[in-house]
DNA sequence: TTCATAGGGACAAAAATAAACCCGGAGGCA
DNA sequence: TGCCTCCGGGTTTATTTTTGTCCCTATGAA
């Protein structure tokens, strides 16, 4: 692409101007997803001084981009259109278009998008990702869709960040899973009716813990209630869920020791959808809950998961060897770090 | 275009950034035209001070774009590989090519190209100007052409500029008219030569001064010699000229006042090809002189007309009212001026 | 050999930038 | 209503970068 070599060009010729390209945007991202906000919160949540923080203002302020009150800094209406195309155009400035398509190569996964960024040291960067995320949900749904979504910070995020949208009828949303006994907030349950709510839709909950014993669990599977949401995650089509290291889900459910042994024993790596995989992408256990099944995975029409972290890149490594057709949604650096594995 | 929307971006969010990339390809192009040359020269010819011209060279010779020996600066291979696509950029950031697209429809005419920079005020500009119109010329030549050349400054400097090229065969240069009494170098002969030289080409030379008595011109016509070239003139496929102020030219080619008065009462503005016109772009008067006839213009396959200098705008402006049909060579100041008018 | 011109080093002056601090005011909360 | 916090913006000082100036040695042509 014509674009691409402009850019060369560029960096070969002013090698600080694209970086500063960069900055600016940083700035502008920050200012948008927290607005109003002042330059003293500002400068504390990214990593750089006041003052300097002060000169960018000034100059983003001259370039009309923001507008500056007493009540804090927001994007000026001009700001507000113009930042997609400067998100596009750092996409490109950082090699990212390059980067997703060679991710694409490496996972073979159906589609990917990157957004700029540490996921693991920018509350910005979290708030982007979620929201790229859902403007991708949305953006694959139709009337009378169900969706499926799963827990975690990330996903939270998703839903924190997704756009009131009410154009879509008929929609249906279930948790993929019970409880994992952790924050309220970042439970399935909790994360389906947040995006049921912002999207007008139809929600059922499913109020089931993880790790409970094999009789109670097979009681609770013919509960009417239960049974209902079990039979609408089999009919859903799309699921929304992340990726995690084994390690770190088993300790964050709970599991006992005996079940982390296995887990060991069996070499998981990563999780997904409840399920662990070993470093080769097979699954080789699965939580002691209710919820999808993988084998039900492949009949899912959309699959879109959403998931950063530098140390998870080897998970998401491990999970695309064992299915490949979803959506990735994740960060710059969990991307190239993907990429040197 | 997608690359001006970039543009337009990049001038929001850091205008420092993309005048640093002109003033660079100002550096670049000034050390091209002169290579190899020195700092102080360099500094002196640019409008710059040595020191911070020494501090761009130190960029780009980081960016390995000029190489530093003790004989002085000279263009690296990258260097060279890489101006041409700076031009091109210098030229969107600059809006030359949106500039250009107006020219033409102001004026008409068949094409333009219009080099960056300010004719009058730097000696690198002329010789770009002279560089872009004999690339322009080679790129319209194909074998067996005759090509005639008028004379002047600038198109001296298309000459100069012109690049060795002897591809073509059977060419056949001849000036556009008889000598004009001044300085030898900027004479159609010495141009008509010169550019035969380059191109390998034959060349028949015209020795008739002007402003001679119309009972001596009539005689000099039926000299075998001249009436030879006059035969060729008749059949040229291309024509290189230059505009001029009516005023100017007068001057030049020391016309009596008695002659400079009739040019006054028929209000003679413009001057082409050895032609006065008026305002309105009527040929009021011409050369007591033999060589190319106004007549014959519209026959000719090819013209050319390198011009540029602020103050000839309003007579190229002039000139375009009576004939279009030509690709003309101007520099970015006498574009804007000639918008103005 | 001489001389002009090359690049580069050194250094002070000047300018831009960064840091730290203060101030009055708007707005929320008690 | 009054206090308290956080806002933008002003000011002053320290620091860094840029710029102007001068000088040095090397190199190549005359």
């Amino acid at each position: 692409m014509e674009i691409q070599r402009l850019l060369q060009i560029q960096k070969v010729l002013i090698p600080e101007g694209l970086e500063s390209i960069v900055k600016r945007y940083h700035v502008l991202r920050a200012i948008m997803t927290a607005q109003p906000i002042g330059r003293r919160a500002l400068s504390s949540s990214m990593a750089i001084s006041e003052r300097v923080l002060r000169g960018e203002i000034e100059k983003l302020r001259e370039a009309g981009m923001i507008e500056v009150e007493s009540a804090g800094m927001c994007l000026s209406v001009v700001g507000q259109e113009l930042i997609k195309e400067v998100e596009w155009l750092v996409h490109r400035i950082k090699g990212l278009t390059e980067l997703e398509e060679a991710i694409k190569q490496k996972l073979g996964i159906q589609d990917i998008c990157i957004v700029e960024g540490d996921y693991d040291l920018s509350e910005t960067v979290k708030r982007d990702l979620g929201r790229k995320a859902a403007d991708l949900i949305l953006k694959n749904l139709t009337h009378g869709m169900s969706i499926s979504v799963m827990g975690g910070t990330t996903l939270a995020c998703v839903a924190n960040e997704m756009k009131n949208n009410k154009k879509f009828k008929n929609m249906m949303v279930v948790p993929g899973r019970g409880g994992l006994g952790e924050r309220l907030e970042i439970q399935a349950n909790s994360i389906a009716a947040k995006i049921a709510h912002k999207l007008g839709a139809n929600y059922k909950l499913l109020h089931v813990p993880d790790n409970i014993g094999c009789d109670v669990l097979e009681s609770l599977k013919s509960n009417k209630q239960i049974k209902e949401v079990l039979d609408e995650i089999k009919r859903i089509d799309m699921i929304i869920f992340s990726i995690g290291t084994a390690k770190e889900m088993a300790d964050r459910r709970g599991l006992s020791e005996l079940r982390k042994d296995e887990l060991r024993m069996k070499k998981a790596f990563a999780e997904a959808l409840g399920y662990y995989f070993n470093q080769e992408g097979e699954p080789v256990m699965h939580t002691d809950s209710v919820g999808i099944v993988l084998q039900d995975l492949p009949k899912i029409k959309h699959a879109i998961c959403a998931v950063a972290g530098k140390h998870k890149a080897a998970a998401i490594h491990a999970f695309s060897k064992y299915y490949t057709n979803y959506l990735l949604v994740t960060d710059e650096v969990t991307a190239k770090e993907i990429l040197k594995l």
